[in-house]
DNA sequence: ATGAAAGCGCTAACAC
DNA sequence: GTGTTAGCGCTTTCAT
């Protein structure tokens, strides 16, 4: 195999051996209309006997256009960012589009201008940016949208004009977790969440602390302890609030990972769930169905996040093509309250 | 943003601004060190108030070296494959390519042939086939691959001469799993395979057999169920065999996912893991720890796999460039077993 | 219906 | 040191 060496078939190859010259051929591979029909079978015969392929990059150059997207990512260990990206290649693949893929060492990365020049310097059609906001990342492109030459969508971030954004509601999210637990009768509900510095922590955690406040009940910070979304810190965060908050009866946690060092620190120590406490996740990972017992959670189809992305982008791709002006949009998805036993199941007795 | 129409800014502008050449240009771009201080600086000065950025487009094509690497993909919705990638980005980054990304609609897809020349069209200088083997995927690459144009490394699939191959000893894994298992006096050893179409799976159920076999016991069909690595079907593959052989005391699951469906299994019935039924899952994932109780599983790093993978085509490319021939290889990664509670701890208490 | 010439953005080979 | 010419593989005028 690899057979080195042997140069690449070429337009002109197959324009010699069918006697034809390569506009011809050229415009056979482009199915133009404007071909006599012997002439167009002689050359898809050569071609088929070279096994031609055209050149994508040498089209690219001529006609401006890659029919390729950049992805940038971070944290592919992590089941979210997969799954957006298992969206994003399904309807890329759907609407034509091939993939440039980068994935960032770490969230809080800096070199974003790096990154975007590399995808640039590949000729781009546009640019998905799938990195959760976590701290200052999205610092860099303040400066950098002005004049910037493709268009380029966002993903899980808060709202800033002329942007294209898409995410999911995680205020709303924490809401529903947290108004299901009111509604089980607690009282005294906790929260851990992901670390402060991300977007979607501080909204899951500000719709804990409204539906709190909404009920006439303290949202306190000593009632809310932090993770950093690893079932490892998921369990050390709760052994810390189940000391500063004893009264509490329910706890909402932020991701479905964390949830679980929840439900085994509450095992280690004879805390039953949900009688002693009552547990809510967030993410909705298949597996959660199956922890002991089996958490309830907010799913968020973060497939859907990934191919919707596409989807605008692919619009905002054909949008320049034919020279609109580009509208800044915003869209929310919203996730949905999976209620199974760890919060005590449906609503059948209420306390 | 996205200021549409606007002229990508070329070496041509760049030399005209600099009243010098574009070879010129192409000289300082390229670091060449025949080109004369002021001059070189008079051209910095404009490529960087043009923010010229070469094309990597026209490079890769009159170079013939592109510098991206076509990377197939399938199931990036499970960790497995998600990780993988994860190590192949790490490694592309830091060897400086970047990565066209394609993923399969399933495992068992069948149109190889336009995935690779999608790939082949836009350049790669190398493919990582990094879908499992399963079913005949890897069928079609026996006539491909005679007079393939680029280098391609096949991840998780059994040894084929002539292919550069990178894959877990999954195979020891299995044995890993058993052998600890009857270690802990464990006699009547159960095991729930993936599905059998897939190679991982018949290598790990493989492992259980000649483990089972060197201690001069039973590996019968009646001993085996098979999942399709969910936790739901893994809860339903247990229960099945739980009744066809109800002697069993311990159980090897072919991935962390399945053995989860079986501790819920176990927990709604009342055996007690490990006392009534020991466990070893397959994989590792973070979260196999914080599962009740703590699950014993062999880990592999995936990761790390895809790391080789990107390291051994980088090679391969560098070798197909320097005209040497190329050696297949194929590189054995060796899993580990953790040992956690569920298989009843480290061997302090045998039987 | 087909071909010739020009050029996408860049670099290699040779001048000078 | 620097410019000229040619050409990577393809498409787009514009002839014929």
């Amino acid at each position: 195999m690899a057979a080195a060496g042997r140069r690449r078939v070429t337009i002109k190859h197959v324009a010699r051996e069918a006697l034809v010259s390569t506009q011809t051929v050229s415009r056979v591979i482009n199915e133009r209309p404007d071909v006599a029909p012997e002439t167009r079978q002689r050359v898809l015969d050569v071609i088929e006997r070279l096994s031609y392929k055209p050149s994508a990059l040498a089209r690219s150059l001529i006609r401006q256009r890659s029919h390729t997207l950049g992805v940038v990512t971070a944290g592919l260990q992590y089941m979210g960012p997969a799954r957006t990206l298992n969206g994003i290649t399904a309807k890329a693949e759907e609407l034509g589009y091939t993939l440039l893929l980068e994935e960032l060492a770490d969230f809080a990365y800096r070199d974003v201008e790096h990154i975007l020049d590399n995808l640039l310097a590949r000729q781009v059609d546009g640019i998905i940016w799938a990195v959760q906001e976590a701290g200052d990342n999205r610092e860099a492109f303040t400066t950098l949208l002005d004049d910037f030459p493709v268009p380029i969508v966002f993903l899980t971030m808060h709202e800033v004009p002329g942007w294209h954004i898409i995410t999911f509601d995680n205020y709303l999210g924490g809401r529903l977790a947290t108004e299901h637990l009111l509604a089980h009768g607690h009282r005294c509900i906790g929260h851990i969440m992901g670390p402060a510095t991300w977007w979607e922590a501080r909204e899951r955690r500000r719709g804990w602390e409204e539906a709190m406040h909404a009920a006439g009940l303290p949202a306190a910070d000593g009632h809310c302890a932090q993770g950093n979304w690893s079932s490892a810190q998921g369990e050390q965060a709760f052994a810390r609030l189940h000391q500063q908050f004893p009264e509490m009866t329910a706890v909402f946690v932020a991701n479905d990972q964390m949830a679980l060092g929840v439900l085994n620190h509450a095992h280690r120590h004879g805390i039953r769930v949900p009688e002693d406490l009552a547990v809510v996740g967030f993410d909705g990972l298949p597996e959660a169905a199956y922890f002991w017992p089996p958490l309830s959670t907010v799913y968020h189809n973060q497939s859907e996040l990934g191919c919707r992305a596409v989807s605008q982008i692919a619009d905002l791709v054909e949008v320049v093509e034919a020279a609109e002006a580009p509208r800044a949009q915003v869209t929310w998805l919203q996730p949905e309250l999976v209620v199974r036993a760890s919060s005590g199941g449906p609503l059948s007795n209420p306390a």
